[in-house]
RNA sequence: GGGCGGUUAGCUCAGUUGGGAGAGCAACUCGUUUACACCGAGUAGGUCACAGGUUCGAGCCCUGUACCGCCCACCA
């Protein structure tokens, strides 16, 4: 007789302790350089590589990153753990204004000299001191989250090696006249006194006013007219009007064209011109002509020949000059100050017309919140719309994909109407223009300021002393580089060779135009193949959804509705976080992240830890040996087929980019069919006496298990890593181990367990619809049971007996009295109830059993005696519904039997 | 003004080629049998926004309507 097997002690704690483990762990795979390019690498195997999207070097872990992040690190664990050599390449970018902004506020704070006190050199000095100091907080916050970037690897847009990339992007575009230096409107930003692209503006609606002003004709009456009445709803700017515009069709204006029209205040005269722009049905259809302040006036302006007339200086105060001819008393005043003294001048002068209340839509700094100017200066542009052309082509033609795909046409809208990028910016942190002007204002672009010393010195004959441009490039032209300028071009290294092109680009879709796009239009320029091909960044741009509260709200610091992601580390761990918001990834719909939803996720963790301590305490050890395809238990080979589909369905998900199922399969196979009833099925197969049983139930156990760590690695990493280590000698780490294979699926052994969850599941749901104590062990017996189902029940007793507190089951010809039967396939099952429970109860549940059927059967019946349906539906959907409803048939009339028994027993 | 997305259980959402409406959470009823109360067993809950159409058959495809959200756009 053999020794029953007692359950050993646990040597894993109750629950697991995320606090404890996450930095042993992160310490562990540091000390392995694990996540170092390529290792782990199983040879003949590609390459995969992701570069992060550098965080700001200001930044601070938000949700949106931990979501991001999240995202591109169960890709990059999962290629990895299948064997790819994987890179996924950190690093951040400068972020010049905001860095600035940063350093400034920190001077004024400690009462020290500003950056103009300072001077330039110094200054920038400060801000790489600062970056020393505080600079990149977001990568340890990264590290906790555990992403596994080659940390080794890290860059900065501003690092040695990136600046050089920069230089020679800038020096060839130019050379090849898709930089240029262009004096036109540009959006500027009047707190940090910069130009800005069209990017960084948002435009707002807000409650604003039209006011309407009248200008006399110089002249004196036309047609008996004596003035012009024109609409603004920037009353300061007509200090800068440079004409007064009416359409060519519009009758009521035919003949006051190129008369004059003198202009109150600045008292200049200025002509009436007729242009498409206005519109005749809009306000009085007049439209005064503010080229200098105005982005439609401006190409009125340069198609008329009407002058461009600046107001304001770079703080958007007003200016007084020949040209503008702006009263004394207008010098230096704001703007809004200014435009309340215009109204009060123009009403006093009697040119009022009156004013309308209107929703405006205004342009505000991205960074600042202020209202940004329209003002001429001299910038540097890229030709944006020659270099979308083969980045639109790409994605047109598939060779980079959107996913989810509804994003490419977002891509294609912008990119087809594509305005010149502003890149210059008048700040002092970035990559300084390498550009240098002689003294005729002649522009000198080079790599270095000897070559264009040479080139200087050549041109004017003699060694000429040249000015730098003090204007820095826009962020967004050095990450624009980043898939390549990280890995090292311009040098021709190694890793450029082998890890470029990227696989894949996961980010927010509100990038897409700073920084997709851009990265598509730089990389095919520089990145040729040997037939001179442009070669894509990437093959895959992930669009992830965007994280929101609970209700819906977006998350931010001024709502106070954030939730910090590191707290949440804290409280609940790493992977709890990471799970929840995998689960939460759907394709094409936003996050709303509740916190509730994390502890249920924390709760999956702790399911998985109990599992393997229950396991551990029976006994369940890794035997390498274990084939799982030699098992030869039903339940064993079950378990291994669920794995297998789970297996599948898991891989093919992440592969999809489809993360909320990929972690809802593993969370499904995990809890339902692993915890739920793989280990409850297995608890007499331990305490029982056949041994040979007992060993193979502990080694495919410890298989499984081994199995589930795997797939689970991607989305927790920290606690299946822990228990990898934990529950063997083990020669690898985990995010190491190979990926598990789907394999053949035994579907006998499948309909064997599923035929036994349903028993054991409908006799629990008899038990608890009766009101039977859950304790009290009944008697079962069976009718109709045919040689299969006998063999079944001799397999499984044990299991049934202890799952559905049944102590003994028996064949039977007819139900014993006063039973509650169950009706399965063909057999039915009868418990005897008599002296337990009323039979009322009973009585009803089989009716509600019956009438469920009978709609099902009518269902049925209608469908097919429908000529139609026969004849349209393909064979096969008939046949099934076909045989469904035999199966319904002969359920209900086992049913039916079941319920004329208990008719006669209650003797109703 | 143009474009995109959404509307499915009390809440948050799945539902990938049209073929018997699903999950998690919450609720309710029970409960400690070899792990786990961060647990187990069970129960209830839906006119798939609305109106048409295509089809043998529609949550899914088409048309329209309503409401919600987002993006882009220069009406002074």
């Amino acid at each position: 007789m053999s020794e029953k097997n007692p359950p050993g002690e646990p040597a894993l704690a109750k629950t697991y302790d995320a606090h404890l483990v996450e930095p042993q762990i992160a310490q562990m795979w540091d000390k392995a350089q694990a996540f170092a390019a390529g290792a782990g690498a199983r040879a003949g195997e590609d390459t995969f590589t992701i570069v992060i999207p550098p965080p700001n070097v200001t930044g601070s872990l938000h949700m949106g990153h931990a979501l991001n992040n999240t995202l591109q690190d169960i890709l990059v664990r999962f290629e990895r753990m299948r064997g790819k050599d994987v890179l996924w390449q950190p690093g951040m970018d400068h972020a010049g204004i905001a860095t600035q902004m940063v350093v400034e506020r920190q001077l004024m704070e400690n009462q020290q000299p500003d950056r103009h006190a300072m001077g330039r050199e110094k200054f920038v000095e400060k801000i790489w001191q600062w970056k020393e100091e505080s600079g990149g907080i977001i990568f340890n916050q990264l590290k906790r989250l555990g992403a596994s970037c080659d940390w080794s690897r890290e860059r900065f847009t501003m690092d040695e090696g990136l600046s050089e990339a920069v230089v020679e992007v800038f020096v060839k575009l130019y050379n090849e006249g898709l930089i240029y230096k262009d004096k036109r409107l540009v959006n500027w930003d009047p707190v940090f006194q910069t130009a800005i692209s069209d990017l960084e503006v948002e435009q707002k609606e807000v409650d604003g006013h039209m006011w309407s002003f009248a200008y006399p004709l110089v002249d004196g009456p036309v047609d008996g007219i004596t003035e012009i009445v024109i609409s603004t709803t920037r009353p300061e700017t007509m200090l800068g009007d440079g004409a007064v515009a009416v359409h060519p069709s519009d009758e009521r204006y035919k003949n006051l064209i190129g008369k004059m029209v003198r202009l109150p205040i600045a008292e200049r005269h200025i002509p009436i011109i007729e242009d498409e722009y206005p519109d005749p049905e809009f306000g009085t259809g007049a439209v005064k002509i503010t080229g200098a302040h105005d982005f439609n006036d401006f190409e009125v302006a340069r198609r008329n020949n009407i002058p461009l007339i600046p107001l304001m200086d770079g703080e958007a105060k007003m200016i007084v000059t020949p040209e503008n001819n702006v009263p004394k008393h207008y010098e230096g005043l704001d703007r809004f100050v200014a435009r309340k003294l215009v109204l009060e001048e123009i009403e006093e002068l009697g040119f009022y017309r009156g004013v309308e209340d209107k929703v405006i839509a205004q342009p505000f700094g991205d960074r600042s919140g202020v209202v940004i100017e329209p003002m001429l200066t001299d910038q540097w542009y890229v030709n944006a719309q020659e270099m979308a052309k083969p980045a639109i082509a790409s994605v047109r033609e598939g060779r980079t994909k959107f996913v989810p795909k509804t994003w490419e046409n977002t891509y294609f809208n912008w990119m087809e109407n594509i305005q010149p990028w502003c890149i210059s910016r008048q700040l002092w942190w970035g990559h300084q223009i390498p550009a240098w002007y002689g003294p005729d204002g002649r522009i000198f672009v080079g790599k270095t300021e000897n070559e264009v010393l040479g080139a200087a010195e050549q041109h004017y004959g003699k060694v000429t002393v040249l000015t730098r441009d003090p204007d820095v490039l826009d962020t967004w032209f050095s990450s624009a580089l980043w898939p390549f300028s990280t890995l090292g071009w311009p040098e021709k290294t190694p890793e450029l060779a082998k890890y470029y092109p990227t696989s894949v680009l996961s980010t927010a879709f509100d990038i897409i135009f700073f920084w997709v796009a851009r990265m598509m239009m730089m990389s095919l320029h520089f990145m040729k193949d040997e037939d001179g091909k442009g070669i894509e960044p990437f093959h895959s741009v992930y669009i992830h959804p965007l994280v929101r509260d609970k209700s819906g709200a977006k998350m931010s610091k001024s709502k106070g509705n954030g939730i910090d992601p590191l707290e949440v580390i804290d409280e609940y761990g790493a992977d709890a976080l990471r799970f929840t918001l995998a689960i939460l990834a759907v394709q094409g719909r936003d996050v709303k992240l509740d916190p509730a939803r994390i502890a249920g996720y924390r709760n999956f963790g702790t399911k998985l830890w109990n599992a393997t301590r229950f396991a551990e305490m029976n006994g369940v050890k890794f035997e390498e040996n274990f084939k799982p395809q030699d098992a030869k238990l039903t339940i064993n080979r079950w378990i291994l087929a669920e794995l297998s589909r789970a297996t599948a369905d898991i891989t093919a998900n992440i592969e999809k980019f489809r993360f909320n199922d990929a972690a809802g399969d593993a969370y499904k196979f995990v809890w339902n069919s692993f915890c739920d009833w793989y280990l409850e099925l297995l608890k007499p197969v331990f305490s029982g006496d056949d041994e040979a049983a007992r060993i193979e139930a502990q080694a495919c156990a410890a298989y499984v298990l081994a199995e589930i760590y795997k797939l689970l690695h991607p989305f927790m990493p920290f606690m299946t890593e822990e228990l990898w280590q934990r529950t063997a000698q083990r020669q690898t780490l985990l995010c190491h181990a190979s990926w598990p294979q789907a394999t053949e699926r035994d579907d006998a052994a499948a309909n064997e367990i599923n035929w036994l969850i349903k028993l054991v599941s409908d006799i629990r749901s008899v038990r608890a619809e009766m009101g039977i104590k859950p304790g009290l062990m009944m008697a079962m017996f069976i009718i109709d049971a045919d040689e299969q189902l006998q063999k079944r029940i001799e397999t499984h007793r044990a299991a049934i007996g202890r799952l559905a507190r049944v102590e003994s089951i028996e064949l039977a010809i007819t139900a014993p009295k006063g039973s509650a039967q169950i009706v399965i396939d063909d057999a039915t099952y009868c418990l005897p109830l008599e002296g337990i429970v009323d039979f009322s109860e009973e009585r009803s549940r089989l009716e509600n059993e019956l009438k469920n059927l009978d709609q099902e059967i009518s269902r049925l019946d209608k469908k097919l005696s429908n000529e139609r349906f026969v004849a349209n539906a393909p064979d096969e959907v008939v046949k099934n519904e076909r045989a469904k409803l035999a199966q319904y048939q002969s359920q209900k009339d086992k049913i039916s039997a079941a319920f004329a028994r208990i008719e006669n027993i209650s003797g109703k």
